[in-house]
DNA sequence: GCCAGAAACTGACCGCGGTCAACTATCGTC
DNA sequence: GACGATAGTTGACCGCGGTCAGTTTCTGGC
């Protein structure tokens, strides 16, 4: 892609995002998109497959957000359920206050719409899934997590439960305090679920699963 | 709502049904689910609102199988974890085998629309949660279960993990073992999170939620 | 049997997301 | 600077979900 086509790219996704916030997703159209863009309603498909797709776009910029958070909060903090509850938190926060429920109901309809391309919200290469397993990884070695499964597929059981929050928080049309609700799936399932308690000896708890 | 038109809903949501099962939602028209109900496209929305509520309309069914399992499989058990997993089990049986990735990721789409307006899949009134509800409550009273949080609270915790799991099984397209994975979440986070450990002392575990 | 009002039904119409064959600008090569 | 190849752009067009003013059918009271 060439200057002038990266040009015209950033062109429409600035323009749309402009609109989605002042207008609110459904009620622009894409012909308002490209006029405002000063391109041909075709155009904006040379760049997007669809008009949520501009906003699954917008949705990766979270990952650089999640960086500094990692490399700034996280860095002076020791145990497994410090880090866990500054990074949690930090997203909440941004979900809650950057994104807004509605936008974020644009994304998952976007990610079960029929032929939804960019897995977006449970791809093991995102940053969120990185930093978490990092996390659990070192509480392992430490003996603060319990290590009969793996950090990978712990982050993945933590990744479903934080998402449901999620969901839930978007289909009640935010009504709750995502950030309240975060940190007490957080407290009461997730750190119960998956820290070993101090006074145990060994790295499990319960059976090994079948 | 005369007999005569609800003998019409009736049809249209038969011949809407049969249609999806054959073509697949996104290839099935109003106008051919009419047609074939020998009516004109507005009467379709005389009795649905959108073309997805016709799929929600079919969710409601799942509260009768909940009933029946409540009500058969369940009776014989004692302790939490059995009830749970029996009706876990169920649970996810029925979405793999009968409902479908496809179906569920229309139901998920309707829910997260802009003006969705059966919120079904959070709703504190439906079977799914009575049900859990009152297995927690019983755990709670035989001190099986933590009683730091209220029986509802407890629920929708779990309904968000369970949840978490779906969402994740549509996005990913039905390419996991839903039985597996759910009984996986039950096993290794909700359980671990929610059940007093045989030897502990009182109700609680960890401090109470702030 | 007649009539008024309600319930059920109709289909032409609209708006918008998405498509695509055709067109224009740009670039590399001799 | 001619020319083919490639990148970038265009806008008429299509299909379908959803709307609504108008029409038909049903129902109960007299």
């Amino acid at each position: 892609m060439g200057k002038k086509a990266d040009a015209t790219k950033q062109r429409i996704l600035q323009c749309a995002l402009e609109l989605f916030d002042k207008k609110g997703f459904y009620q622009v159209t894409i012909e308002e998109i490209t006029r405002r863009a000063g391109v041909a309603k075709g155009t904006f498909y040379t760049y997007f497959r669809t008009k949520s797709d501009v906003i699954v776009e917008e949705f990766w910029q979270i990952d650089a957000y999640y960086d500094a958070v990692a490399s700034s909060h996280l860095k002076g903090l020791t145990s497994v359920e410090e880090k866990l509850e500054a990074f949690i938190r930090a997203q909440m926060i941004y979900i809650q206050e950057e994104v807004g429920y509605r936008k974020l109901k644009v994304l998952y309809a976007n990610q079960v719409a029929e032929d939804a391309a960019l897995k977006m919200i449970t791809n093991t290469h995102r940053r969120w899934h990185t930093i978490i397993r990092d996390i659990l990884y070192e509480g392992q070695q430490s003996a603060q997590v319990r290590s009969d499964l793996s950090a990978d597929t712990l982050t993945i059981l933590v990744n479903r439960c934080i998402r449901g929050v999620f969901l839930d928080w978007c289909v009640r049309d935010g009504g709750f305090d995502l950030i309240e609700e975060g940190l007490g799936m957080l407290r009461n399932i997730i750190l119960p679920a998956i820290t070993v308690p101090p006074g145990a000896k060994g790295g499990t708890r319960r059976e090994a699963p079948r």
